[in-house]
DNA sequence: ATGAAAGCGCTAACAG
DNA sequence: CTGTTAGCGCTTTCAT
């Protein structure tokens, strides 16, 4: 570890006191201006470095945030850590990044442990609606904020950044419809999720207002894991009336139901559209390479760091949480070559 | 924060000093049975925690790791950053997660600020070869693993992580002549990058044992980005003798060369052989799925994490860093329906 | 087996 | 404008 030199050797070094070289370093208080410069020398000369860890100690901040996630390899991920990281970078601030499966002991293992820690802030992309050990964050003085999963309820009481999945889902139907399609499929992801309810919602609005029928037996309903809509697509298709368009709640759901499609020997867009939702990087690479709405993960990982930030630094000086703000992010429409 | 219940306030409530309370929960040196007990219910009617940072300024030890990657965004990185994580979290250890985009700029001040955090030590996975200020590190005394990327001479001096590139190179060429392929074309990756030379150097090897002539027509060199094998295989099916297969450096070429190709009206594999490295996840979800190597990322992650602990531990103890091992990792050839 | 006290490196009153 | 001093919460000799 070499260099281990502390304010006092720079004090030393400057001949002044400790304090005055707390502040010439900080630039809070004024100091002389010869004195400063001396101090700078110093600094250099003694090869000083800051510990970070005495200074949080003393000040009760970390400038270290906590960033959950329930599996950085699920691909939607990385953009928004990446979003969250650049930005909480640009601050001064570092991350500190766990994976949870949407474990509930591991999160609160986490927590607990980044509490230990004097963590500033936590940004959860976790946490089915409300978990309860999550929101409690919130009421024991701690900035939190919500990215894309939440519930009706935790909307105003909490910092979140989302997109308007109900309309989102709503305009990508209205699509499928205009571009001719009648029997519209709706590949439905995990029932509990809220924002998957919300897709739901959309949809069924979107064919009542294109005049189309809701057919309980066009929303396939995923069983364990998304690997069972390929098994829901041939069984689909296998009906007296298959659909000619299927609208996947993700793009990895799409991209399984396009190869079930494939192996069926149906051709995509002409026999079936299918239309995604995420806009993930792998969409523009698959053949034929997927329409889709388009999430801006990154800028709301950004969006996500920011708004933390934003109450990491309004209870600093206030010692209170600032009132929760929704972040509703646009999506995108894409349209590639899977949709006619 | 509500709770700030410290060791004084636990050693009050139980009628003991600060430094018994203190040795009753870290067990190390005897403390009378009914005195732990008092202990421990001194700490739990007090909800104390214990506050690490003042642990880690009297310890100089802040069981965090730093973690720096490319791009969270490369396909690569989300599993090993997922081993590294899951091993450092079953030992107690918390990961920062670093992005640099390979900037220098960036990872010197990312290596800066993790100093003045009291970080335990590094698994970078960046870096092209030797960057002298991260190898640097570990002779001021930080303990340090490279993953993946790493010249010749690096090999005894640093803890490493990787797979046997040539040799893997090597076999996959190998059996891509197997499969009777003649005109075997190589998507080269960045000459500047160790893995991709000795790729190259196995590639070579390969064509010689098995008796074909090099051809350096067939060695599609990366222009910008990877999306310059676009052109470059449109080129390469234009020679008089086109390829019968193509060896992707990485899966995410071998993408863009399902595509070309796809576009160009031939068939895989029928008509040209595509063999992907990596085995990233989509590459079994593309049509069709991708023959690829695969690297055992997350276990290189669990292995990086691992081998970084040891030498904390044994720093820790010794007060200077053990030998550096080298872990070469097993690869596996996975063939799917993109060679024959 | 337990307590007292020093000190990790830093900031922020408080004095001057 | 600068120095002195008191902690932040914890571990660890050194006594007892």
């Amino acid at each position: 570890m070499s260099n281990t030199a502390n304010l006092k050797d720079v004090a030393e070094r400057a001949g002044v006191s400790i304090s005055t070289v707390s502040r010439a370093l900080n630039g809070k208080s004024y100091v002389n201006e010869e004195t400063r410069r001396r101090v700078q020398e110093a600094v250099q000369e003694t090869n000083y470095r800051p510990n970070a860890l005495a200074k949080s100690l003393k000040m009760g901040r970390t400038n270290t945030i906590c960033l959950m996630v329930p599996a950085i390899e699920n691909l939607m991920f990385p953009p928004i850590v990446r979003g969250v990281e650049d930005t909480a970078r640009k601050s001064g601030f570092t991350v500190v990044l766990c994976n949870t499966d949407e474990d509930e002991a591991v999160e609160k293992a986490y927590i607990e442990k980044m509490k230990t820690h004097w963590i500033d802030g936590f940004v959860v992309c976790s946490a089915y609606g409300s978990a309860s050990h999550i929101l409690a964050l919130r009421d024991e003085g701690f900035p939190l904020v919500l990215v894309n999963r939440y519930q009706e309820a935790d909307v105003g009481r909490f910092d979140i950044v989302s997109v308007d999945n109900f309309r989102a889902a709503y305009d990508a139907t209205c699509y499928l419809a205009r571009t001719g399609r009648r029997r519209i499929a709706l590949a439905h992801g995990r029932e509990e999720l809220y924002l998957y309810q919300e897709r739901y919602r959309g949809y069924c609005a979107a064919l009542k207002d294109s005049g189309l029928p809701y057919d309980e037996e066009l929303v396939l309903r995923e069983l364990d894991g998304i690997d069972s809509f390929y098994q829901l697509t041939r069984d689909a298709m296998a009906l007296p009336q298959p659909p000619d368009a299927i609208f996947a709640s993700s793009d990895p759901k799409a991209f399984v139901i396009m190869h079930a499609l494939h192996d069926l020997g149906l051709r995509i867009p002409q026999d079936v559209s299918v239309l995604g939702f995420d806009n993930v990087p792998m969409a523009s690479m698959v053949e034929p390479p997927l329409s889709t709405i388009a999430q801006p993960f990154y800028a709301m990982g950004c969006v996500a760091a920011r708004s933390l930030l934003r109450q990491i630094f309004y209870k600093d000086k206030n010692g209170t949480l600032p009132a929760a703000v929704h972040n509703v992010m646009e999506v995108d429409l894409i349209v590639r070559r899977s949709t006619k």
